[in-house]
DNA sequence: ATGTGC
């Protein structure tokens, strides 16, 4: 008896090894060949009748086992129609993210979902995309930059008391901007995320710790932005006075472990799904209480803290430099995955760029390079499931703002509205961005303002086009 | 979004 025999049966891989045990188990009692082959058939033809015990119930359960993943990558449909989902500016909502979010609603794991006025096309989810699922994490649902967020200082510091010059020296020595980038040995900083015993839990977080060590406190590439600005509050909050502060800004992600987080478990997610439909393949998923589902869970979060370290440190660093310690900060993720109740059942609830606007629960909405930004406070809109948009949203894509817009228009723009910009690609021109006052408009039901902030010294990465 | 794949 040998692997060819069993081969032929239609048996494969750990399936061989298997049959081949058993097979010499049974050649040991005295058995021949025919009569083994015949009896590895009866396995194959009904591995159920033998998986209780005796010399095929190893075999038998493995055969189960495939029988059932079988079953599932083949069962997986898609509902003939999406569940209905609300929409916040449906107006400023490009039909390609519509539909993405269409087929978003037609998983057979979700159970409500939500577009915000900032939507526009991304990787299976839409940026702006709110989803909720039942027992499954879509790592696409989260993104590729896991735990991307913002965060907002509030300094003790009158605005003009900053010179433009010294606000871009100091943009200059305490960030660090673009793919790859770190900060040197010399100048990196500690903190408490790095000493989460979860890095050690999984190959992949042990493997990408020296990466995070490398790069915590940097701002990474795109639409990340560091900038000194003008904070206005027409009433007291947040244990502010009214008035005008000086403020940071930022926009940042978990960089390089991220991304590579993502795209690890996406490629699982992938892999289970095969069959999945085409136009959701993206949006494969990972059974939450699954041994992957758990490590993408902790490893996803483990990023979304290791981002809001990013804005601490950076935070930080400016501060000290300014030798003040901040008034007030506040700070939200919107690329991430949350536990949530919704209707009254325990959801899985992915924010895709959209920011989590439970009802008193404070976020940042920023404008683009030149337009105001906004610290909201959420009114827990249950039918929006508590979120509203991250930004203003692209109106115009990457290669499309390439093509259409010209350095001295950017200039001329930047300029008029009194900002200096470091760095900072054609791609994120300001007129790449739908108007934040539109956006904000359609969501005057979703949160309410607290305060404006107008950007003055902007540092982004270079990107491929200097402005 | 990330230093990388079509």
């Amino acid at each position: 008896m040998n692997g060819k025999h069993i081969s032929k049966l239609g048996f494969e891989n750990k399936a061989i090894g298997l049959a081949l045990s058993a097979a010499s188990l049974r050649e040991g009692a005295g058995a021949g060949r025919e009569e083994i082959l015949n009896e590895l058939r009866g396995v194959q033809a009904a591995p159920q009748e033998y998986a209780a015990g005796g010399v095929y119930a190893a075999l038998a359960a493995h055969l189960l086992e495939q029988h059932a993943k079988a079953e599932a990558k083949k069962g997986v449909a898609l509902y003939e129609k999406p569940l209905p989902y609300g929409v916040w500016g449906a107006d400023l909502i490009e039909s390609g993210a519509r539909a993405q979010m269409d087929v978003a609603m037609r998983l057979p794991i979700s159970r409500a979902g939500a577009l915000m006025p900032d939507a526009h096309v991304g990787y299976g989810l839409p940026i702006g995309g709110v989803l909720a699922t039942e027992g499954a994490v879509i790592p696409y649902g989260v993104g590729v930059d896991i735990g991307c967020s913002m965060m907002l200082s509030v300094l003790p510091v009158a605005p003009e008391k900053l010179a433009t010059e010294e606000a871009g020296a100091l943009l200059l020595k305490h960030t660090r901007f673009g793919a790859g980038v770190g900060f040197d040995k010399r100048e990196r900083e500690d903190h408490a995320v790095l000493h989460d015993p979860a890095w050690q839990d999984q190959a992949i977080l042990r493997h990408l710790f020296d990466k995070a060590v490398a790069q915590i406190g940097s701002s990474g590439s795109g639409n990340h932005f560091v900038e000194f600005g003008t904070l206005t509050l027409n009433q007291p909050d947040e244990g502010l006075e009214a008035g005008t502060y000086l403020a940071i800004l930022s926009h940042s992600g978990s960089r390089g472990f991220g991304a590579q987080v993502a795209g690890h478990f996406t490629g699982l997610a992938q892999k289970l799904h095969p069959n999945l439909d085409k136009a959701a393949q993206k949006l494969a998923w990972l059974p939450l209480e699954g041994e992957d589902g758990q490590a993408y869970w902790q490893a996803m979060t483990l990023a979304g803290q290791y981002a809001l370290a990013n804005h601490e440190l950076l935070h930080a660093r400016l501060a000290r430099a300014l030798g003040v310690k901040p008034l007030m900060q506040a700070s939200n993720s919107h690329n991430l995955a949350w536990k949530q109740r919704v209707n009254g059942q325990e959801l899985i609830v992915h924010r895709k760029g959209a920011t989590p606007a439970a009802a008193g629960q404070l976020g940042l909405i920023p404008g683009s390079m030149a337009a105001a930004g906004y610290l909201v406070r959420g009114r827990g809109h249950p039918e929006a499931l508590a979120s509203a948009s991250h930004g203003a949203g692209r109106q115009l894509g990457r290669k499309a703002a390439a093509n259409t817009l010209n350095k001295k228009d950017v200039q001329a723009y930047l300029k008029r509205e009194g900002v200096t910009l470091i760095g900072g690609g054609i791609d994120e021109a300001p007129q790449a961005y739908k108007r934040i006052q539109d956006v904000l408009a359609r969501q005057s039901d979703l949160v309410d303002i607290v305060a404006e902030f107008r950007p003055r010294v902007v540092r982004m990465d270079t990107g491929s086009e200097d402005v």
